[in-house]
DNA sequence: TTTATTGCAAAGGCTTTGCAGTCGC
DNA sequence: GCGACTGCAAAGCCTTTGCAATAAA
Protein backbone atom coordinates (compact mmCIF):
# COMPACT_ATOMS: atom_id res chain seq x y z
CA UNK A 1 0.00 0.00 0.00
CA UNK A 2 1.70 3.37 -0.73
CA UNK A 3 1.78 6.48 1.56
CA UNK A 4 -0.60 8.52 -1.19
CA UNK A 5 -3.62 6.38 -1.02
CA UNK A 6 -3.59 5.63 2.69
CA UNK A 7 -3.46 9.10 3.54
CA UNK A 8 -6.40 9.62 0.88
CA UNK A 9 -8.03 6.83 3.01
CA UNK A 10 -7.83 8.31 6.09
CA UNK A 11 -8.97 11.56 4.70
CA UNK A 12 -12.13 9.99 3.89
CA UNK A 13 -12.71 8.09 6.90
CA UNK A 14 -12.77 11.36 8.35
CA UNK A 15 -15.15 13.28 5.99
CA UNK A 16 -17.43 9.84 5.81
CA UNK A 17 -17.45 9.62 9.90
CA UNK A 18 -17.57 13.75 10.25
CA UNK A 19 -14.35 13.84 11.93
CA UNK A 20 -12.13 17.44 10.87
CA UNK A 21 -8.56 16.42 9.69
CA UNK A 22 -6.52 18.72 12.17
CA UNK A 23 -3.06 19.27 12.14
CA UNK A 24 -3.16 16.58 15.07
CA UNK A 25 -4.54 14.40 13.42
CA UNK A 26 -2.34 14.63 10.97
CA UNK A 27 1.01 14.56 12.64
CA UNK A 28 0.32 11.27 14.39
CA UNK A 29 -0.93 9.82 11.04
CA UNK A 30 1.94 10.29 9.84
CA UNK A 31 4.37 9.43 12.70
CA UNK A 32 2.22 5.94 12.87
CA UNK A 33 3.24 6.18 9.19
CA UNK A 34 6.50 6.59 9.19
CA UNK A 35 7.85 3.82 11.28
CA UNK A 36 7.38 0.06 11.46
CA UNK A 37 8.32 -0.51 14.89
CA UNK A 38 5.24 -1.47 17.42
CA UNK A 39 5.08 1.69 19.88
CA UNK A 40 2.97 2.23 22.69
CA UNK A 41 0.97 4.91 22.92
CA UNK A 42 3.21 6.91 25.68
CA UNK A 43 6.18 6.40 22.85
CA UNK A 44 4.17 7.67 20.56
CA UNK A 45 3.55 10.53 22.85
CA UNK A 46 7.42 10.93 23.07
CA UNK A 47 7.94 11.04 19.48
CA UNK A 48 5.80 13.57 18.71
CA UNK A 49 6.90 15.93 21.59
CA UNK A 50 10.50 15.82 20.29
CA UNK A 51 9.40 16.99 17.03
CA UNK A 52 9.47 20.82 15.71
CA UNK A 53 6.74 22.41 16.00
CA UNK A 54 4.04 22.37 18.64
CA UNK A 55 3.19 19.12 19.31
CA UNK A 56 0.61 16.82 20.64
CA UNK A 57 -1.45 16.78 23.69
CA UNK A 58 -1.06 13.29 25.80
CA UNK A 59 -4.91 13.07 25.40
CA UNK A 60 -4.69 14.40 21.52
CA UNK A 61 -2.60 10.92 21.06
CA UNK A 62 -4.86 8.77 22.93
CA UNK A 63 -7.67 9.96 21.06
CA UNK A 64 -6.06 10.07 17.47
CA UNK A 65 -5.08 6.34 18.21
CA UNK A 66 -9.00 5.51 19.20
CA UNK A 67 -9.61 6.81 15.63
CA UNK A 68 -7.16 5.28 13.89
CA UNK A 69 -8.13 2.21 15.05
CA UNK A 70 -11.53 2.00 14.50
CA UNK A 71 -11.11 3.51 11.14
CA UNK A 72 -9.08 0.06 10.77
CA UNK A 73 -5.67 2.20 10.33
CA UNK A 74 -4.00 0.64 12.72
CA UNK A 75 -4.06 -2.63 14.93
CA UNK A 76 -2.92 -3.08 18.68
CA UNK A 77 -1.07 -5.71 19.97
CA UNK A 78 -1.02 -6.87 23.85
CA UNK A 79 2.34 -8.36 24.52
CA UNK A 80 0.84 -10.38 27.54
CA UNK A 81 2.54 -7.98 29.86
CA UNK A 82 0.06 -5.84 30.64
CA UNK A 83 1.43 -3.71 27.62
CA UNK A 84 -0.51 -2.23 24.90
CA UNK A 85 1.19 -1.75 21.57
CA UNK A 86 0.42 -0.24 18.00
CA UNK A 87 1.50 -0.61 14.80
CA UNK A 88 0.35 0.49 10.76
CA UNK A 89 -1.77 -1.94 9.21
CA UNK A 90 0.25 -2.70 6.00
CA UNK A 91 -0.85 -4.72 2.92
CA UNK A 92 0.20 -8.18 4.41
CA UNK A 93 -1.40 -9.85 7.68
CA UNK A 94 0.83 -10.72 10.32
CA UNK A 95 1.21 -12.39 13.23
CA UNK A 96 3.74 -12.18 16.43
CA UNK A 97 6.25 -13.49 18.59
CA UNK A 98 7.47 -12.17 21.73
CA UNK A 99 10.77 -12.42 23.09
CA UNK A 100 10.17 -12.60 26.91
CA UNK A 101 13.95 -12.16 27.83
CA UNK A 102 14.53 -9.27 25.14
CA UNK A 103 11.09 -8.16 24.05
CA UNK A 104 11.98 -8.14 20.05
CA UNK A 105 8.97 -8.78 18.31
CA UNK A 106 9.25 -10.99 15.40
CA UNK A 107 6.56 -11.56 12.34
CA UNK A 108 5.24 -14.76 11.15
CA UNK A 109 2.56 -15.34 8.78
CA UNK A 110 0.99 -18.73 7.36
CA UNK A 111 -1.73 -18.92 5.33
CA UNK A 112 -2.94 -22.41 6.58
CA UNK A 113 -3.09 -20.87 10.16
CA UNK A 114 -5.11 -18.73 8.54
CA UNK A 115 -7.29 -21.10 7.08
CA UNK A 116 -7.37 -23.81 9.89
CA UNK A 117 -8.77 -20.98 11.63
CA UNK A 118 -11.52 -19.94 9.97
CA UNK A 119 -12.84 -23.17 9.34
CA UNK A 120 -12.59 -23.93 13.43
CA UNK A 121 -14.82 -20.48 13.49
CA UNK A 122 -17.07 -21.69 11.11
CA UNK A 123 -17.89 -25.00 12.67
CA UNK A 124 -19.42 -23.31 15.51
CA UNK A 125 -20.98 -20.48 13.19
CA UNK A 126 -18.25 -17.86 15.00
CA UNK A 127 -17.60 -14.70 12.28
CA UNK A 128 -14.29 -13.49 12.98
CA UNK A 129 -13.61 -10.37 12.87
CA UNK A 130 -9.97 -10.20 14.04
CA UNK A 131 -7.67 -12.65 15.60
CA UNK A 132 -4.91 -12.40 17.93
CA UNK A 133 -1.80 -15.07 17.35
CA UNK A 134 0.99 -14.26 19.37
CA UNK A 135 4.06 -16.92 20.54
CA UNK A 136 5.80 -15.86 23.69
CA UNK A 137 9.02 -17.16 23.99
CA UNK A 138 12.27 -16.57 23.75
CA UNK A 139 14.43 -15.51 20.57
CA UNK A 140 17.07 -17.40 18.87
CA UNK A 141 19.58 -15.19 20.47
CA UNK A 142 18.17 -15.29 23.82
CA UNK A 143 17.91 -19.33 23.63
CA UNK A 144 21.36 -19.29 22.69
CA UNK A 145 22.12 -17.87 26.24
CA UNK A 146 19.77 -19.62 28.49
CA UNK A 147 20.53 -22.76 27.40
CA UNK A 148 21.21 -23.60 31.30
CA UNK A 149 19.49 -21.40 33.69
CA UNK A 150 16.23 -21.85 34.46
CA UNK A 151 14.21 -21.51 37.41
CA UNK A 152 11.99 -23.84 38.94
CA UNK A 153 8.23 -23.57 37.61
CA UNK B 1 -6.45 -34.24 36.06
CA UNK B 2 -8.61 -34.94 39.47
CA UNK B 3 -8.51 -32.34 42.08
CA UNK B 4 -6.66 -34.49 44.63
CA UNK B 5 -3.59 -34.43 42.04
CA UNK B 6 -3.80 -30.88 41.74
CA UNK B 7 -3.94 -29.84 45.21
CA UNK B 8 -1.05 -31.99 45.51
CA UNK B 9 0.92 -30.30 43.15
CA UNK B 10 0.28 -27.48 44.22
CA UNK B 11 1.39 -28.34 47.68
CA UNK B 12 4.75 -29.59 46.27
CA UNK B 13 5.01 -26.58 44.43
CA UNK B 14 4.69 -24.41 47.24
CA UNK B 15 7.00 -26.54 49.14
CA UNK B 16 9.57 -26.40 46.63
CA UNK B 17 9.44 -22.37 46.26
CA UNK B 18 9.53 -21.83 50.41
CA UNK B 19 6.02 -20.89 49.91
CA UNK B 20 3.46 -21.13 52.71
CA UNK B 21 0.39 -22.91 52.74
CA UNK B 22 -1.84 -20.61 54.00
CA UNK B 23 -5.77 -20.38 54.36
CA UNK B 24 -5.62 -17.73 52.07
CA UNK B 25 -4.53 -19.35 49.24
CA UNK B 26 -6.12 -22.53 49.82
CA UNK B 27 -9.19 -20.44 49.33
CA UNK B 28 -8.41 -18.79 46.43
CA UNK B 29 -6.79 -22.44 44.86
CA UNK B 30 -10.21 -23.98 45.63
CA UNK B 31 -12.55 -21.17 44.23
CA UNK B 32 -10.50 -21.32 41.03
CA UNK B 33 -10.75 -24.53 40.45
CA UNK B 34 -14.09 -24.86 41.41
CA UNK B 35 -15.25 -23.25 38.39
CA UNK B 36 -14.94 -22.94 34.62
CA UNK B 37 -15.32 -19.56 34.25
CA UNK B 38 -13.10 -17.66 33.10
CA UNK B 39 -12.79 -14.71 35.76
CA UNK B 40 -10.94 -11.53 36.14
CA UNK B 41 -9.15 -10.74 39.78
CA UNK B 42 -11.70 -8.02 40.53
CA UNK B 43 -14.42 -10.89 40.26
CA UNK B 44 -12.36 -13.46 41.84
CA UNK B 45 -12.61 -11.30 44.84
CA UNK B 46 -15.99 -10.81 45.11
CA UNK B 47 -16.63 -14.22 44.54
CA UNK B 48 -14.40 -14.86 47.49
CA UNK B 49 -16.14 -12.19 49.68
CA UNK B 50 -19.34 -13.63 49.30
CA UNK B 51 -18.19 -16.75 51.12
CA UNK B 52 -18.80 -17.74 54.86
CA UNK B 53 -15.87 -17.21 57.31
CA UNK B 54 -13.08 -14.63 56.99
CA UNK B 55 -11.96 -13.70 53.51
CA UNK B 56 -9.34 -12.60 51.58
CA UNK B 57 -7.96 -9.18 50.80
CA UNK B 58 -8.09 -7.95 47.23
CA UNK B 59 -4.08 -7.44 47.61
CA UNK B 60 -4.07 -11.26 48.60
CA UNK B 61 -6.03 -12.64 46.15
CA UNK B 62 -3.55 -10.53 43.62
CA UNK B 63 -0.55 -12.17 45.26
CA UNK B 64 -2.07 -15.60 45.00
CA UNK B 65 -2.94 -15.04 41.68
CA UNK B 66 0.65 -14.39 40.62
CA UNK B 67 1.59 -17.33 42.13
CA UNK B 68 -0.56 -19.29 40.70
CA UNK B 69 0.24 -18.22 37.17
CA UNK B 70 3.84 -18.80 37.99
CA UNK B 71 3.25 -22.22 39.43
CA UNK B 72 1.57 -22.13 36.23
CA UNK B 73 -1.92 -23.42 37.96
CA UNK B 74 -3.84 -20.65 35.98
CA UNK B 75 -3.76 -19.24 32.36
CA UNK B 76 -4.36 -15.97 31.68
CA UNK B 77 -6.26 -14.78 28.82
CA UNK B 78 -6.48 -11.07 27.67
CA UNK B 79 -9.88 -10.39 25.91
CA UNK B 80 -8.69 -7.56 23.90
CA UNK B 81 -10.41 -5.09 25.49
CA UNK B 82 -8.65 -4.47 27.82
CA UNK B 83 -9.69 -6.88 30.67
CA UNK B 84 -7.38 -9.64 32.13
CA UNK B 85 -9.21 -12.78 33.02
CA UNK B 86 -8.04 -16.13 34.24
CA UNK B 87 -8.76 -19.49 34.37
CA UNK B 88 -7.29 -23.08 35.60
CA UNK B 89 -5.14 -24.97 33.57
CA UNK B 90 -6.80 -28.37 32.56
CA UNK B 91 -5.41 -31.32 30.98
CA UNK B 92 -6.39 -30.02 27.49
CA UNK B 93 -5.41 -27.17 25.90
CA UNK B 94 -7.01 -25.20 23.94
CA UNK B 95 -7.95 -21.30 22.64
CA UNK B 96 -10.67 -19.00 22.20
CA UNK B 97 -13.08 -16.59 20.34
CA UNK B 98 -14.31 -14.04 22.14
CA UNK B 99 -17.79 -12.65 20.65
CA UNK B 100 -17.41 -9.10 20.67
CA UNK B 101 -21.71 -8.42 21.04
CA UNK B 102 -22.18 -10.37 24.47
CA UNK B 103 -18.68 -11.15 25.69
CA UNK B 104 -19.31 -14.73 25.58
CA UNK B 105 -16.33 -16.96 25.17
CA UNK B 106 -15.80 -20.40 23.38
CA UNK B 107 -13.24 -22.60 23.11
CA UNK B 108 -11.09 -24.31 20.28
CA UNK B 109 -8.43 -26.61 19.32
CA UNK B 110 -6.56 -27.77 16.63
CA UNK B 111 -3.86 -29.89 16.94
CA UNK B 112 -2.63 -29.25 13.07
CA UNK B 113 -2.61 -25.48 14.15
CA UNK B 114 -0.24 -26.21 17.02
CA UNK B 115 2.15 -28.06 14.68
CA UNK B 116 2.13 -24.94 12.12
CA UNK B 117 2.88 -22.30 15.01
CA UNK B 118 5.71 -24.50 16.47
CA UNK B 119 7.46 -24.74 12.63
CA UNK B 120 6.79 -21.35 12.07
CA UNK B 121 9.12 -20.86 15.13
CA UNK B 122 11.65 -23.33 14.67
CA UNK B 123 12.17 -21.88 11.61
CA UNK B 124 13.37 -18.65 12.82
CA UNK B 125 14.89 -20.53 15.74
CA UNK B 126 12.37 -19.52 18.25
CA UNK B 127 11.48 -20.89 21.79
CA UNK B 128 8.06 -20.94 22.30
CA UNK B 129 7.35 -20.70 26.17
CA UNK B 130 3.55 -20.05 25.56
CA UNK B 131 0.60 -18.85 22.74
CA UNK B 132 -2.12 -17.18 22.32
CA UNK B 133 -4.48 -18.01 19.73
CA UNK B 134 -7.63 -15.21 20.11
CA UNK B 135 -10.31 -15.28 17.50
CA UNK B 136 -12.72 -11.99 18.42
CA UNK B 137 -15.90 -11.57 16.48
CA UNK B 138 -19.65 -12.81 16.75
CA UNK B 139 -20.73 -15.96 18.32
CA UNK B 140 -23.76 -17.36 16.22
CA UNK B 141 -26.38 -15.96 18.28
CA UNK B 142 -24.90 -12.54 17.77
CA UNK B 143 -24.37 -12.88 14.24
CA UNK B 144 -27.75 -14.00 13.46
CA UNK B 145 -28.83 -10.83 15.09
CA UNK B 146 -26.64 -8.39 13.96
CA UNK B 147 -27.10 -9.68 9.81
CA UNK B 148 -28.13 -6.25 9.01
CA UNK B 149 -26.80 -3.22 11.78
CA UNK B 150 -23.02 -2.00 10.75
CA UNK B 151 -21.53 1.05 11.38
CA UNK B 152 -18.73 2.35 8.99
CA UNK B 153 -15.71 1.67 9.94
C1' DT C 1 12.16 -18.81 66.19
C1' DT C 2 12.59 -17.58 61.52
C1' DT C 3 10.76 -16.22 57.34
C1' DA C 4 6.96 -15.72 54.50
C1' DT C 5 2.27 -13.76 54.36
C1' DT C 6 -1.54 -10.80 55.24
C1' DG C 7 -4.38 -6.55 55.28
C1' DC C 8 -4.68 -1.96 54.83
C1' DA C 9 -4.25 2.07 52.60
C1' DA C 10 -1.34 4.67 49.88
C1' DA C 11 1.05 4.88 45.64
C1' DG C 12 1.55 3.81 40.65
C1' DG C 13 0.95 3.53 35.77
C1' DC C 14 -1.73 4.16 32.10
C1' DT C 15 -5.92 5.91 30.04
C1' DT C 16 -10.08 8.58 30.00
C1' DT C 17 -12.82 12.63 30.84
C1' DG C 18 -14.88 17.44 31.87
C1' DC C 19 -14.49 21.79 30.44
C1' DA C 20 -13.45 26.14 28.27
C1' DG C 21 -11.22 27.94 24.51
C1' DT C 22 -10.16 27.04 19.49
C1' DC C 23 -10.51 25.89 14.78
C1' DG C 24 -11.84 23.02 10.64
C1' DC C 25 -15.42 23.12 7.35
C1' DG D 1 -21.32 30.04 12.82
C1' DC D 2 -21.75 25.25 14.20
C1' DG D 3 -19.98 21.25 15.76
C1' DA D 4 -15.92 18.85 16.46
C1' DC D 5 -11.21 19.16 18.50
C1' DT D 6 -7.53 20.38 21.66
C1' DG D 7 -4.97 20.95 25.98
C1' DC D 8 -4.91 20.80 30.63
C1' DA D 9 -5.42 18.81 34.80
C1' DA D 10 -8.30 16.04 37.44
C1' DA D 11 -10.42 11.72 37.82
C1' DG D 12 -10.63 6.65 37.07
C1' DC D 13 -9.44 1.98 36.94
C1' DC D 14 -6.91 -1.75 37.97
C1' DT D 15 -2.82 -3.43 40.08
C1' DT D 16 1.20 -3.10 42.98
C1' DT D 17 3.69 -1.90 47.12
C1' DG D 18 5.41 -0.40 51.98
C1' DC D 19 4.80 -1.52 56.45
C1' DA D 20 3.59 -3.44 60.87
C1' DA D 21 1.24 -7.26 62.67
C1' DT D 22 0.58 -12.29 62.15
C1' DA D 23 1.17 -17.07 61.41
C1' DA D 24 3.15 -21.12 58.92
C1' DA D 25 6.89 -24.44 59.42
Amino acid sequence: MQRPTVIKRFEDYLKRNNLKLTPQRQQVFEKVFSTNEHFSAERLYELLREEEGDGVSRATVYRALEVLAKGGFVETLETGRGEVLYEHKGPNHHDHMVCVECSKIEEFHDERIEELQERAAEAIGFVIVSHVHRLTGLCRACAAQNGSSKQDG
